[in-house]
DNA sequence: AAATAAATATACCGATCGGTATATTTATTC
DNA sequence: GAATAAATATACCGATCGGTATATTTATTT
């Protein structure tokens, strides 16, 4: 089998303690000239969340099997006692990769909805989103959801639950968004919430996959076309 | 990490040479009794059958990175000089399995919708083909497409051509099937079967995925009222 | 600055990884 | 049945796997 090159080449990032160490110190000081005495900022919580950032686009890539310590380390520049001191295993760091991962996704996706006013307006802005999504996502391996959730149903169950959590709460504000703009006027009182919602998350999140795979744009913006044209015969006249 | 337990019980499959061999001997002398003389079925050529199908749903369940060849020599109960003896390394087993589990819903597939007549109908019988997938995959794992896709994308390249082939093909026939029906008059024509063909095949694998990681039913059931729904409202009059 | 606590590096563990050279067994041909 | 060819098993390779005990370094407190 061909592997990508994983050469461990401890000498690559010699110096991150330091350079950590002087991000604390820095905000240390500008916290103190601020008079900001609250929120000491751990080292460790710092040096966590860059694995967690390191470790990311790993994971997401690469699946969990397919992600080794050693790929981690060399990611990092940290050893495995690094690791082991700020995570208690693997499975702990692909958890919380995995967490890093949405939450990352879910501010890109907030700021972009945010000044946005109408719920119609914040669904094709969602679809955008998404139609974006599949040649730039936020961490590098396309969906954060999809890569991890298909290695969680069979294999890597551990995971499971964390991803079925994060999918659902997708939906549900998709469907959130739908039953507002009934409430408003926007659409229809006809429209079916739940059913729409569940099927432009299931459509979006394949498009993703199809459309990495086929290395075409064509099934996403087939997608995101179908769904605005639903959304728009959802509209009260 | 926990671990399936994955001991290799070299006693647990004992005689599957002999059993092999049986079979072959059987099928000789029965194409013997019918004058048959053609097709000398090898040895080799059953085993490598044998073991696509107990390499299937290893991969498709546990992924290329996440499957071991203990993994298969436990499963199939042979040696890794038997493997290596059929296969040139562990990509071309996993390759193999991908085309037998191919095939395998293929075959499947097709023996719902020989039946069928009128175009529509086979829409309706694909869906509801895809819809019963979910909780009983022809090959245990989900659909191969997605988890061998999704793999394929980022970490393990060599599948990516051989995955997207399968997609397209599925979303070619998918597109036939509403070509023939605006022809025959099924479906109107102002239907745009590409478009339409994309965003079935996306949104059904993206429910199978998103189904089994929520454990639940309901977005696939969604995705099939929806895309009937569709189809219906592109029906002509 | 000394003492203490926290974080990281080093060095190592047994197990397993994918893969192969060779011996042995099994099937085929003569 | 003997000779030949094909298929499989055995035994092993170096590398890497995930993980840990301990030493060393770095930061914090006194």
């Amino acid at each position: 089998m061909k592997k990508a090159s994983r050469t461990v080449t401890k000498d690559l990032k010699p110096s991150v303690a330091e350079e950590v160490s002087e991000v604390i110190a820095k905000t240390k000081r500008r916290r103190e000239a601020a008079g900001d005495t609250a929120l000491p900022v751990s080292k460790s919580e710092k040096t966590k969340e860059f694995i967690r950032k390191q470790a990311a686009p790993l994971f997401n890539k690469q699946g969990f099997a397919g992600t080794s310590l050693g790929d981690l380390t060399h990611a990092t520049g940290l050893t495995k006692g690094a690791l082991y001191g700020n995570f208690k295993d693997k499975d702990g760091i692909a958890l919380e990769a995995f967490a890093y991962s949405m939450h990352k996704v879910r501010d890109l996706m907030k700021s972009r909805l945010d000044p946005v006013v109408s719920n119609k307006e914040k669904l094709f802005g969602l679809l955008d989103f998404f139609g974006e999504f599949v040649m730039q996502p936020p961490i590098p391996g396309g969906c954060p959801m999809m890569n991890y959730g298909v290695e969680a149903d069979d294999g890597q169950r551990f995971m499971r639950k964390p991803v079925a959590k994060e999918m659902q709460s997708t939906i549900d504000f998709i469907q959130l968004c739908l039953v507002k703009g009934v409430r408003s006027n926007e659409f229809k009182s006809t429209t079916d919430a739940a059913v729409v919602a569940r099927v432009i998350f299931c459509a979006i999140e394949g498009a993703i996959v199809v459309s990495r795979v086929t290395a075409t744009p064509a099934p996403m913006s087939a997608v995101v076309a179908h769904c605005k044209s639903v959304l728009d015969q959802l509209s009260s006249s």
